[in-house]
DNA sequence: CTGTAAATGTTATAACATAACAATGGCGAG
DNA sequence: CTCGCCATTGTTATGTTATAACATTTACAG
């Protein structure tokens, strides 16, 4: 069992020991907020375990079909908000590329990150480089543009759809 | 009236002889589909004009409700198939954080927009950079992601909408 | 307790995109 | 020329993603 800790190792998505990473995430997740004093309420909390099955970006329709499952009718709403709240606090990402979402695994920093998507196998790996931040924010100045958010997504094939070569 | 090719006014959206930004593209995808054998029909050539009417991104039923006006009722998939077409040929763009569409300037390169979207006035301007490039595929590299196609969107504040300071 | 603000439920609809099949039209082989 | 093919366009229906608007319930401070 490999260590998840080691970033080239967000690609292995089936290689790890993911009940390690949902643990942390949702441990991490309830101090931030009780920290914050927001509350991760009982439908927030499993909308974010939903989020973290697995680090496939997940629709918020999957994700509403499972709490139907779960929890008899719920309308999309209700993900919806669960999911604006996860984006304020930082715990989920939002892949534009895919109209999904994804845990994030550093909520507590303020980050801005970049994702590596295999076409293949469709994991996201959300890594930081400094110069990637450091290059975006000189060009940006460059032309007299301020930053405030920005989106890099990255598809491609991971390591693990392409053993070979 | 300034002089578009500089790169820093690709914001001064209002300020430009954009007559001629449209004039060019429109040149250049000619030129560009008869070189390469495809056709640049009436429909598609409309539907560029169009989304060349401004730098703002236009979403694919803006287009269709102008289509509607000028030609009568307008279905969904005559836009996306014109739409699909200029992604094809690169002679559009899709911003995937707005759902929409915005006229390349630099068709006949292959490239990696990077672009700068402003949140107050809606512009969107493309622009490139050897250090981005650079060190995205560095950082791929070194994890051993092999990238395809990537999209850098960036939001926040144009030189045009921030006067002071 | 109780007032109030946050959270959730409910219904409806908006906004974005594609599937599937029919009809048309450009264009080269014969 | 004209036949046949394939790209293009038309048409209808539906799938997918997201939000508006208002009612109801819940947490919890005072
Ligand atoms: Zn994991
Ligand atoms: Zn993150
Ligand atoms: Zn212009
Ligand atoms: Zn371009």
């Amino acid at each position: 069992m490999k260590n998840f800790d080691t970033v080239s190792l967000s690609f292995d998505t089936n290689n790890h020991d993911h009940g390690r990473c949902i643990h942390t995430a949702m441990k991490v997740a309830d101090k931030l907020c009780l920290s914050r004093s927001v509350r991760l309420t009982p439908a927030r909390r499993r909308v974010l375990e939903l989020i973290w099955e697995s680090h496939h970006p997940v629709g918020a329709y999957d994700v509403l079909s499972r709490l139907s499952q779960e929890s008899g009718k719920t309308a999309p709403p209700t993900v919806y908000r669960a999911l604006e709240f996860l984006m304020e606090q930082g715990l989920i990402h939002r892949i534009e590329s895919l109209n999904a979402y994804v845990g994030c695994a550093h909520p507590a920093e303020e980050h801005a990150g970049l994702f590596l998507i295999c076409t293949d196998c469709g994991c996201a790996a959300e890594v930081h480089d400094e110069a990637i931040d450091q290059a975006i924010v000189t060009k940006a100045a460059t032309l007299g543009f301020r930053p405030e958010q920005r989106t890099l997504e990255v598809r491609g094939t991971c390591p693990d759809c392409r053993p070979n070569t």
